[in-house]
RNA sequence: GCCGCGUUCGUCUAGUGGACCAGGACGCAGCCCUCUCAAGGCUGAGACCACGGGUUCGAACCCCGUACGCGGCACCA
């Protein structure tokens, strides 16, 4: 089996997002299933548009999701500089083979001209591509433009005639007239290659054996085979992968919410059900099959299975997914999880309560940042909530009292909350003998307890929040049903 | 405008000429379980395979056209 080299090639101008990084995803994937290397090389190609921290975010996002890099800008490798900006040299001497083989050639055309050209072409209803007037110029008008010192930039002279096909092991074989592509240019006049060039040369000098990457690429793909050509060098193979949409069906974008993967790790969803999840992006293993662990997405990725068609991000089975991984987790692994979360809603918990909670919130979970409501009553000194909830289902104020006295003797009679069991043996004994349904009557200490109607599962959470607390609750909870059932025997 | 890519339940998808009156998952509905909410189990609704023509004994699968969606048409990547 030949050896596999994939590269991930950002350009560092923002935070990468989920459509991104399921393209790194897959280039990472099929690395690791093939035992080769993974490469991060950064594209920075574009001064104007560049980001200042924008190869930390990249790095920060491959990191979350656990795609460790074989090369790259921060660890080297023997292929280096991994940064496009360190590698003008070799650019330019690529450019000058490709001039002397007359495969490429000198434009001087001013950006004004240019743009002069395209609006008639426009107006002509033609479609807008460079003339190609600097590719006729005769030694001597080349010569004079030279010895003005004209800025110039290098273009490729792409064949008049004939056909491209684009191996494509995704959308399969592409044919092109070449008459269609654009003699594209290739070196900058400020001395930076464009995108198509630094490509081309990297992939090969880097000896990058797949290229995966988005679909938008498809129409320029022509320019990077018809330059494999023209170097003589064989193409690596390539597949270009559809969009990312969002719900709406447009290509997804910071209008769709949490675009970044970090703001998604923000929100409670777990690496794990992340990698799954955008895995499944694009691909699938056989349509019945969907929950993936790293090493198992690592052992059954494929190829073959990439689709052409785009999907859209679907929130709702996200969630799922993260619940389910939420529930696969050790409980005391979910406690370290679920802790800062816990903090950052302003709750002071430590992690020997957050640990006992745990099991009592895992299988009611969907995120991580939906534990603060849900167990903050635990923490809180007092509790707010409308007295009216205390009133049992189809109960008055007099019946939802006594309910509630009987259960609070019953609390009132376990020295301690320890037996979990026990105390619900007696609680539902109390019920029965009171000819209550028990979601009657736990309905009324559940909201005396915490102040909620729904809530985990309270005999256990009351065997963590321990007999003083509880006591008191129930006190307050008693006097409030005392007030309104005296008011209700007055009407 | 020109060039290209795409089109199977609401969504993600299986499917590569007969095993498909199209299978799975999320979501949705109902039932069971149940101290609430979840989780879990079961059941169900939901796709004339974008549309129209071919080819073939036979098409979701092959060919052609149309529609719609998306992408590109830069000295951006």
């Amino acid at each position: 089996m030949s050896f596999v080299r994939v590269r991930y090639a950002p350009s560092p101008t923002g935070a990468p997002h989920i459509g991104n990084l399921r393209t790194a995803l897959f280039n990472w994937l099929w690395a690791r299933h093939n035992d080769g290397k993974f490469i991060l090389r950064v594209e920075d190609t574009d001064q104007a548009r560049e980001v200042d921290n924008g190869l930390e975010l990249i790095m920060e996002s491959l990191r979350f999701l656990g795609m460790n890099w074989d090369e790259g800008p921060d660890i080297g490798g023997a292929y280096g500089p991994y940064h496009q900006s360190e590698r003008l040299a070799i650019y330019k001497k690529y450019a000058d083979e490709l001039i002397e083989k007359g495969a490429a050639y000198y434009c001087y055309c001013t950006p004004d001209e240019l743009k002069q050209m395209r609006q008639e072409q426009e107006a002509r209803g033609e479609p807008t591509r460079y003339d190609r007037r600097c590719r006729w110029l005769t030694p001597e008008q080349r010569a004079e433009r030279e010895a003005k010192g004209l800025p110039r930039v290098v273009r490729l002279a792409v064949p008049l005639e004939g056909s491209t096909t684009l191996p494509d092991f995704i959308h399969g074989d592409i044919t092109i007239p070449n008459a269609d592509v654009d003699d594209q240019v290739l070196m900058k006049s400020d001395g930076f290659p464009t995108y198509h060039m630094a490509v081309v040369v990297d992939d090969h000098l880097m000896e990058i054996t797949h290229v995966m990457r988005g679909d938008e690429w498809i129409s320029s793909f022509p320019k990077h085979i018809l330059l494999y050509n023209a170097f003589g060098w064989t193409p690596p193979q390539f597949g270009h992968m559809p969009v990312v949409l969002g719900p709406d069906k447009k290509k997804l974008s910071k209008r769709h919410g949490a675009t970044s993967i970090t703001q998604f790790r923000d929100e409670g969803y777990l690496v794990e059900a992340l990698v799954n999840f955008m895995a499944l992006l694009g691909w699938a293993y056989d349509g019945e099959r969907e929950l993936f662990s790293r090493d198992e997405l690592i052992q059954a990725f494929t190829l073959d299975h990439i689709h052409s068609s785009p999907a859209v991000f679907d929130r709702a089975k996200l969630d799922w997914m993260n619940g389910y991984y939420i529930r696969g987790l050790e409980t005391g692994d979910l406690a370290e999880r679920l802790l800062p979360f816990l903090t950052r809603a302003g709750i002071e918990a430590d992690l020997e309560t957050v640990k006992k909670i745990a099991p009592l919130v895992q299988e009611r979970l969907k995120r991580l940042d939906e534990i603060a409501p849900l167990v903050d009553f635990i923490f809180q000194q007092e509790i707010e909530y409308d007295p009216k909830l205390l009133l049992g289902n189809k109960m008055n104020a007099a019946e939802s009292l006594n309910a509630l006295r009987n259960a609070g003797e019953v609390l009132d009679n376990f020295p301690s909350f320890d037996d979990e069991h026990a105390l619900e043996q007696e609680l539902r004994a109390a019920s029965e003998k009171l000819g209550l349904k028990p979601a009657q009557f736990f309905g009324i200490l559940r909201v005396a307890v915490t102040g909620k109607t729904v809530t985990p599962p309270l005999v256990g959470t009351m065997k963590v929040m321990g007999k003083g607390k509880v006591m008191e609750r129930v006190e307050r909870a008693l006097r409030e049903l005392e007030k309104m059932a005296r008011a209700g025997s007055v009407v």
